[in-house]
DNA sequence: CGCTTTTACTTCAACCCTAAACTATTTAGA
DNA sequence: TCTAAATAGTTTAGGGTTGAAGTAAAAGCG
C-alpha cells in the first residue's frame, strides 16, 4: 500500500481501539441486561433510573434525571411511568413550580433496588476480574482523559 | 463506615470503572450517531452493517452478519430490508441452499460507505485525541483482557 | 401589568433491539 | 427412504431511544 492509499488511515489504532471498546461494553451490557431480566424481571434503563434516585434520597426532577442518565426527557417520562405503575417510584409535587415534580423511590422501590444493586456489583466485579488493581486504576485514568475531552467538546457545542 | 457496612463494596473500583466506560462509550456513540444523521441521513446500525459487508466483498449470510454485529437475526432482517429498499445492499441466492442468501453491497452502497467511512475515521481519531500512542496501546491491551474474559465466559455458557 | 421567551414535561412517529414463535429447507440417522 | 432434529431466515409483541412538535407554567422585561 503506497502513501496515497494510506492518506486516510493514519490512525487505524484509534479505530481498532474504538471497536474493541464497543465490543467490551456490549458484552458486559448484554450480560447485565440478561441477568436483570432473568433474576428480577426488569431492564437496564429501569435499573439505571432507580440507581440515580438511590443516590438522591430527596428525589430528582425529570430534567435532572434526563441529564444524569444522558437520555432525552421523553425517554425518562416513559420509564418513570412504568416504575410508578409498579409502585417503585413516586412523583411528588414541587412547591412553587407547578410544571415540575420530583421523582423519588418508594420504600418498596428502595428495597428492590438494594437487592438488585448487590448482585449487580458482583456481576461487574466478575466482568473485570481479568484485571488486577493496577490495571483497573490505569484503565480508569485513561478513560478519564477520553471522557474529559468528549465532555469539553460537548460543552462548547452547547 | 465499618467493616460490615462495607461487606458488599469490596470492589467499588470495578463499579466506578464500569460507569466511566459506559459514559465514554455513550458520549462517542452519540457523537457518531448525530453526525451520521446530519451528514448522511443514516443510522449507526445501518453503517455497521455496511461496514461488515465492506470487509467481505463476496457478501455475508444473515447469520454471519448477526454474529459479527452481535445482534439478533430478526434485527438484521429489518436493517437489511431498509438497505435493500434504498438500493445500498442486495440479497443474492446461495446455490445449493434455498433457505439462505448472501447480502452484498451494491456499487452505490460501496460508494456511499466509503464516503461515510472516511469521515467516521476522522470523528473517532478526534474522540481519542486526548490519548497519545502509548495510551492507546495500553488501553487496547487492557480492554483485550476484558474482552477475552467475557468471550470465554460467553462460550462456556453456550 | 402584559408580552415574549424560557423552562418542564409529554406526546408522537420512526427506528432499534430482543426473545419467542413461526415457516421453510436441509441434514442425519434408523 | 422416512422422519426427527437442526439450521436459515422472518414475524411479532413489547420495550428503549430519539428528535421534533406540543402544552403549560414561570421568568424576564418593557
Amino acid at each position: 500500500m503506497d502513501m496515497e492509499a494510506r492518506a486516510h488511515s493514519e490512525h487505524p489504532e484509534a479505530l481498532r481501539l474504538w471497536l474493541r471498546m464497543l465490543t467490551c461494553t456490549q458484552l458486559v451490557e448484554k450480560e447485565v441486561r440478561s441477568r436483570l431480566r432473568e433474576g428480577f424481571d426488569t431492564t437496564l434503563p429501569r435499573f439505571d433510573l432507580m440507581a440515580q434516585l438511590e443516590r438522591a434520597p430527596a428525589g430528582l426532577k425529570m430534567n435532572e434525571l434526563s441529564r444524569r442518565m444522558m437520555v432525552t426527557g421523553g425517554n425518562v417520562t416513559g420509564i418513570t411511568d412504568q416504575l410508578v405503575a409498579e409502585g417503585l417510584v413516586e412523583r411528588i409535587e414541587v412547591e412553587g413550580d407547578r410544571r415540575a415534580y420530583r421523582v423519588r423511590l418508594t420504600p418498596k422501590g428502595r428495597k428492590q433496588f438494594n437487592d438488585m444493586a448487590r448482585q449487580h456489583e458482583d456481576w461487574i466485579v466478575e466482568a473485570f476480574s481479568a484485571l488486577n488493581e493496577k490495571d483497573i486504576a490505569t484503565l480508569y485514568k485513561l478513560l478519564g482523559k477520553v471522557k474529559d475531552h468528549a465532555m469539553t467538546r460537548q460543552e462548547s457545542a452547547a
